[in-house]
RNA sequence: GCGCUUGUAGCUCAACUGGAUAGAGCGCCUGACUUCGGAUCAGGAGGUUCUGGGUUCGACUCCUAGCAGGCGCACCA
């Protein structure tokens, strides 16, 4: 039920009826023709370019040829009032009121599926998010990529997608190795009383790894903690296991919920990174050689070494990447390669990936790697989420994990909510930085926009309440003989544009567009709502404390998109607040 | 030095895969509560979309050359 496709399908065939007879000359491609959403102030519902993108291939002035459009356009079509040629050649449809009570009626009877996009081949995505290293809680910096990848993993669901949430778990090379030494050092703190060095850099100085290795001495009392090097392996796994415990929780209490957690050491045990570079190998794009030393920095001590080498120039990075380090260790991006090829094997049709900024210089390599591994079939797709920039006391926060001033997940739950920090976390452009006023978020928290949206919610759950009607359950109006007023139409409006917004989100892989709508529609709402106090007829309820279908259903119509789109922001929708 | 990315109102951000006179919130100014919930609303002021060129019927959006901020540029992950 997207009234901008259904409009474009019937130009698109007026189009190519005209051009069979001989009337028109179209582009090979009807791309550029789109039926779009007209800026408010020119009072009409839908507006379309047709006329402009064909004008110059036809040699006739966009006015000229929409005009020949216009009456074919309303030709059998009874449920359009007007249409307009503007200016620069847009054609402009306005509907009779009786198209919008057409229109939520369909909506209403669908109103489990409004917004999905029925026509699109549902897909099969493999999506990787967070994936923080296993060696302690998740920070504030892990939340804005945990967030965007899970709602987009609701969004590809909510079209009917095929969805698969996975973390990779680095458990494997030389941070796991100094994070086990670390918890090593604090279990011989705890046993044998040896102050944990704090000045040791490639450490983990952080307190919680003294849970960790209490809860590690406490469930494994058999171990013998005096000798490192005989339960080495075993702490290693014993440690990750905390980490990964701690990091899950953290997930949960926002909210996430991953489908696998795939681990790097698996795939290094299972052969998977050798067998990954012997087929590399055979296709052409590993080599020996040396890397070079990027120019403009001081390279007094870099030292070029004979190594194994992916050919990642071969699809446009700056430089061929290493596989194996001096000691015959994999790299981080040979087990990943591994790791990619394991995602391949499993068939989806899409891969994404949701990286950190500071990791954006990595997409280069890891794509190029799968193009080589799928012959260039399957294309990774990689969102980056840019930093969050943490304000406090006016001033931004730098957060050290050195001097463990660092904000964590948990903290921030406690202090502002999962609710509020997902939606404003979403709340823009994940290209762009983002500024999060932690004091602001706190103290003010009526300024937040997550309050808006959930009080329009709130506010049509009033009325319900009111009325003794039962807000969960569908509505049955049999009686449909009435119209809509220009104040409800433009709220209609806004509720038509809502699979648009949905396609363009998952086509743009930009979720931040759904609280940005639902955003306007609570406005427009909340605008709706006060005409009622100079004007008893736009109220709700009517004198006898009772309502009409045509509002019963007004309001049925937008909950039920505040509550998709909040569902698929994956925040609470309150019936009081 | 190279790569990626951002630059829009005083501040924080939108702008529907290139559309029309660039929109919100905060802040500032003026107004609306014996109300279906004021966590709301109505109105006002505020812009050379970083700069220069180009493509286009049309550019915040695409190309190009700069400027400014951020991130990255080992065998770390």
């Amino acid at each position: 039920m997207n009234i901008f496709d259904q409009y474009l399908i019937r130009i698109k065939k007026i189009l190519l009826d005209l051009s069979q007879k001989g009337m028109i000359e179209l582009p090979n491609e009807l791309e550029g023709i789109t039926a779009e959403i007209p800026p408010p102030k020119f009072n009409c519902d839908i507006s379309t370019n047709v006329a402009m993108v064909l004008s110059k291939i036809n040699k006739k002035s966009p006015i000229e040829l929409a005009e020949t459009f216009v009456p074919l356009l309303k030709k059998d079509d009874d449920l359009i009032k007007q249409i307009d040629v503007i200016k620069p050649g847009f054609i402009n449809i306005k509907f009779k009121p009786i198209f919008w009570t057409n229109f939520i009626k369909e909506i209403i009877k669908n109103s489990k599926t409004y917004g999905i996009n029925t026509n699109e081949k549902k897909n099969n995505y493999l999506i990787e998010f967070v994936s923080a290293n296993p060696t302690g809680p998740l920070h504030v910096g892990h939340c804005r990529g945990a967030i965007l990848g899970d709602v987009i993993a609701k969004l590809l669901s909510f079209n009917k997608h095929k969805v698969t949430k996975e973390y990779y778990v680095n458990d494997y090379g030389n941070q796991i190795i100094n994070f086990t030494k670390s918890v090593y050092l604090r279990v011989r703190e705890i046993k044998f009383n040896e102050p944990f060095p704090k000045d040791n850099e490639d450490l983990y100085p952080g307190d919680y790894l003294i849970n960790f290795a209490n809860n590690i001495i406490n469930s494994n009392k058999n171990m013998d903690f005096e000798n490192f090097e005989k339960i080495s392996n075993e702490l290693t796994v014993l440690s990750t296991e905390e980490a990964l415990k701690l990091i899950k929780i953290n997930l949960n209490s926002l909210g996430i919920i991953h489908d696998n957690f795939v681990s790097e050491k698996k795939l290094v045990s299972n052969q998977e990174v050798q067998k990954v570079i012997d087929y590399l190998q055979k296709k052409n794009f590993i080599y020996k050689g040396k890397i070079k030393a990027p120019a403009g920095e001081d390279n007094d001590n870099w030292v070029e070494r004979e190594q194994l080498l992916f050919k990642s120039t071969d699809f446009g990075d700056d430089k061929d990447r290493a596989l194996q380090k001096s000691d015959g260790a994999w790299t981080y991006f040979a087990s990943d390669v591994a790791y990619h090829k394991n995602k391949l094997d499993r068939k989806f049709d899409y891969l994404i990936n949701i990286l950190g900024a500071d990791h954006a210089g990595y997409i280069k390599r890891i794509s190029s790697s799968v193009e080589a591994l799928s012959s260039s079939k399957v294309k990774l797709i990689c969102k980056v989420s840019q930093l969050v920039k943490l304000i406090k006391d006016k001033k931004p926060f730098k957060m050290s994990k050195r001097k463990g001033d660092y904000i964590t997940v948990d903290d921030l739950i406690n202090e502002v909510g999962k609710d509020a920090t997902r939606f404003i976390m979403l709340n823009r452009s994940s290209d762009a930085e983002l500024d999060f006023d932690f004091d602001s978020v706190i103290e003010k928290s009526k300024d937040n926009p997550l309050y808006y949206v959930q009080y329009c919610y709130a506010r049509i759950s009033s009325i319900f309440r009111n009325l003794n009607i039962d807000f969960t359950s569908n509505i049955e109006i049999k009686d449909y003989n009435f119209e809509y007023s220009n104040d409800e139409i433009n709220i209609l409006k806004k509720i038509s544009e809502w699979p648009k917004c949905i396609d363009t989100s998952i086509n743009k892989l930009e979720p931040h567009r759904i609280p940005v709508y639902l955003y306007e529609l609570a406005s427009l709402f909340h605008s709706y709502w006060n005409l009622g106090k100079d004007n008893p007829e736009k109220r709700f309820i009517n004198n006898e404390k009772k309502i009409d279908n045509q509002k019963l259903i007004f309001l049925k119509a937008i909950s039920n998109v505040v509550k998709s789109g909040m569902d698929i922001v994956g925040v609470s929708t309150p019936e009081k607040m």
